[in-house]
DNA sequence: AGCCAGGCTCTCG
DNA sequence: CGAGAGCATGGC
């Protein structure tokens, strides 16, 4: 058997959601979305890799399959894992109902229905890619991120298409911060994300431990990891522990388009920024923040599409 | 050609 | 304390 089926919760739209987490030409990391399916490359606690597909089954169903084959116990780590990936366990109808009196967000939401909250598949991840993308724009970022995930990731073949594992700490280890600098990282970033290798080997940076605490105790505990700051740390509680409230009121991008919506045009200042999120948003801020983000890749995926034409 | 990108650390006053 | 320099590189 290397075939299950999980039942989505509602609402729940499939091809936004993937869309989101694959935002450029449906790659994105990890992920892959081609031919209307799915497809992320795992990790096995023994670090050792294999491929998932997901795809829409009918009635809220979905179809979770081993392209790549595997050992008996994938399918069911693969099944564990996607609800979590696919941000299942997000409030959405509180999240709208909050929302509901905020017309700009509802506008926004109201366009991105069923939209959920994508996840990593570890804190070491995110936390790797939030640092990656720090101060630099998203297309920088993003030559980066592939560039680490082709040269330490693990390649599989999936469905007629490759895809990439998620680097182990152990390689990014043995890569060795000149290895990773060659990856047009700086020499601050390299010794970063060198050193949360390290201490994601030693058990400092712990998945476990981190999803116990509070917010801002997890915040506290990432922001203690040098590389880590405020931006970071509260990213990572948004993409690795899937917390709904969270708010990185420093974030260029966030400030801007809020700007645009609610003020017409200058980006507002953060402590303007989080007044007015904990009014509004509260206590969903952080899927307020993430539909806003999906507002402006939708934004600028349509832009590209006029341009082409 | 600059200048700015989904920040962070370190140094200095 | 707060302010400012430096960082890497792709786009506009």
């Amino acid at each position: 058997m290397d075939d299950a089926r999980i039942k989505a919760p509602q609402p729940f739209d499939f091809d936004l959601t993937v869309r989101h987490q694959t935002y450029y030409r449906g790659r994105a990391g990890a992920d892959l979305y081609a031919g209307g399916a799915y497809y992320r490359a795992l990790r096995r606690p023994d670090g050792g890799a294999f491929a998932v597909r997901v795809a829409p089954a009918g009635d809220g169903w979905l179809d979770v399959s081993l392209p790549t084959g595997g050992v008996a116990s994938d399918l069911a780590l693969a099944t564990g894992v996607v609800p979590r990936l696919l941000g299942f366990e997000a409030d959405l109808p509180g999240f709208y109902a909050r929302i509901a009196a905020d017309p700009v967000l509802a506008a926004t939401v109201g366009a991105l229905h069923g939209l959920r909250p994508a996840r990593a598949e570890s804190v070491f991840e995110a936390l790797v890619m939030a640092i990656a993308a720090q101060q630099i724009s998203s297309a920088v970022a993003r030559v980066i991120r592939d560039g680490l995930m082709v040269s330490y990731g693990t390649l599989l073949q999936a469905g007629g298409h490759e895809l990439h594992a998620f680097p182990t700490p152990e390689t990014l280890v043995a890569a060795g911060i000149d290895g990773l600098r060659a990856h047009k990282l700086s020499l601050r970033k390299a010794e970063y994300i060198h050193g949360i290798a390290e201490q994601t080997l030693d058990g400092t940076i712990d998945d476990a431990r981190l999803g116990a605490m509070d917010d801002e105790e997890a915040i506290a505990a990432l922001t203690s990891v040098r590389g880590v700051g405020r931006w970071t740390a509260q990213w990572v509680l948004i993409r690795a522990l899937g917390r709904p409230d969270v708010l990185p009121e420093g974030d260029l991008a966030l400030k801007r388009v809020v700007g645009e919506l609610y003020f017409g045009g200058e980006p507002v200042d953060e402590r303007r920024l989080t007044g007015f999120a904990m009014e509004r948003w509260s206590p969903y801020r952080g899927l307020a923040t993430t539909y806003l983000f999906a507002h402006l890749r939708q934004q600028r995926a349509g832009l590209q599409g006029d341009a082409a034409r």
